[in-house]
DNA sequence: CTCGCCTACTCGTCTAGACGAGTAGGTAAC
DNA sequence: GTTACCTACTCGTCTAGACGAGTAGGCGAG
């Protein structure tokens, strides 16, 4: 099933037997989940030492197209169903059917939503965030932390920051801020929202972020940094959400003019 | 500086010496750009074998926060400078200037932006293409597909297809394809453009990918597939781009209602 | 002064072996 | 029948050594 190595080649030998790995699972030989041949497999089968094999593995593995699993062997990655995330996720017309977005959109994908590891709160932002609130350095706000799950897999973790003289002694401060979210608290105290800035970034996850997330290597993570406008421009909360990039698509609609 | 094993942790030697490493790069003992301790080094300062200390650096190097440099030593990696992208950046307004939307954002960031391997073909574009642009399998397609650079830096490789009925015979089927770019010449051939839907996924690269963005190892791409529509509603370009992302914050402006 | 070579240092690749630890299936004791 | 153990197989970690190849600086020949 796998080639042989090409000697006159130049291409490093571990470079060789990852391609040959990476081709029979393009081909289809290999299937999504399936069990790659093990290292004392491929070690017999090219005629060469562990440490090269392993290299060859780790590469796969660094692409995200592999994962080892201790004592059991290493597999060609599952790919995780997709969530799609539009860009008219926040719109009121969602809020108003009392679900917060997530698990609006989440069981509409027919998956299994859930929350986790909720904590709420109050603390000075980070720097960056006090920036996009317009808050000075050390001003107070509610900060709600919370973990998002897809049929019990963790993908997303979000932390947002409210001013407190907006949120503090409302239900926002509380674990559970009622029907439809913060959002629709908000739009409830008066602050009608207008409209969101979304900045994404994409890199590779933080060992924390490794852990929380329980990411494959080779998977990197979407940062997202959202931040609400009401309709007298006043930022009323900063959202900071980092996901994993391969259990989403994200889908904006742009402007022409 | 670097502080010694704990011989009582439970935490492989190989990623205690990872976090010694990254801890160092986290305070500023080694900043951006300088060159960490070379492998000899580390094996005597730790007592331990080169494998040991070259999985240490592997791993931060996955990370992307160090990269190798052969012959020379490893660095912590740079970040380069970033382009921020912003929702508007296909606005008609920019394009009445004259320019193109990546060349006129890149000078006005102050940077000097090039493009290359630019080829202009005519082909029947892959299966998922073709849904986009509602045309049926095989149909001919222009292809455009050029990379571009930033400071002689590449960053980001697209290919475009618009349907042959439109393009062909026209200045989009040519290398340049005047002022404006192509949307200022599908404006004038009266397909107005009404908006545009963009589709975001991050992953990591190709083999291919790596070579053409001279990626470094532990840096994700991002895969943007837009779809530009006149005000017919018909599809008339779908680009597809893959970018660093490490040079690249995508930014985004959600409607609330 | 310039060019080319030599050398020391760097990371890249590969070998051969050791022990540890998680998994899974069979088997023997209860 | 259930439980506990044993064993074979898997990947994880670490050692010690070899050779190759790219880099950069010094030094001598021209």
């Amino acid at each position: 099933m796998l080639p042989s190595l090409d000697p006159g080649s130049d291409r490093a030998v571990f470079r060789q037997i990852a391609d040959h790995l990476r081709e029979a699972i393009k081909r289809g030989d290999l299937r999504e989940g399936e069990k790659l041949p093990s290292e004392a497999a491929l070690m017999k089968h090219y005629g060469v030492a562990r440490g090269t094999v392993r290299q060859a593995l780790q590469l796969l593995q660094s692409e995200g197209v592999a994962a080892a699993e201790h004592g059991r062997g290493v597999f060609v990655r599952p790919r995780p169903p997709v969530r799609r995330l539009a860009s008219d996720r926040f719109a009121r017309r969602h809020r108003e059917r009392g679900q917060a977005a997530f698990m609006a959109e989440s069981e509409a994908s027919g998956r299994r939503p859930s929350v986790d590891m909720l904590t709420v709160t109050q603390a000075a932002p980070p720097l960056d965030i006090a920036e996009r609130l317009k808050l000075d350095e050390g001003t107070a706000t509610v900060v709600r932390r919370r973990r998002y799950l897809h049929d019990g897999h963790p993908v997303e973790v979000a932390t947002s920051y409210l001013p407190a003289d907006i949120a503090t002694g409302t239900k926002i401060g509380e674990p559970d801020p009622g029907p439809g979210g913060i959002y629709a608290r908000l739009e409830e105290l008066g602050h009608r929202l207008d409209h969101f800035d979304e900045q994404i970034e994409a890199r590779m996850p933080t060992a924390e972020e490794s852990r929380v997330l329980a990411l494959a290597s080779g998977v990197p993570v979407f940062h997202l940094i959202r931040t609400a406008y009401d309709t007298d421009g006043r930022p009323v909360e900063v959202c900071d959400t980092v996901m994993a990039a391969d259990s989403f698509v994200l889908s904006y609609t742009l402007p022409a003019s």
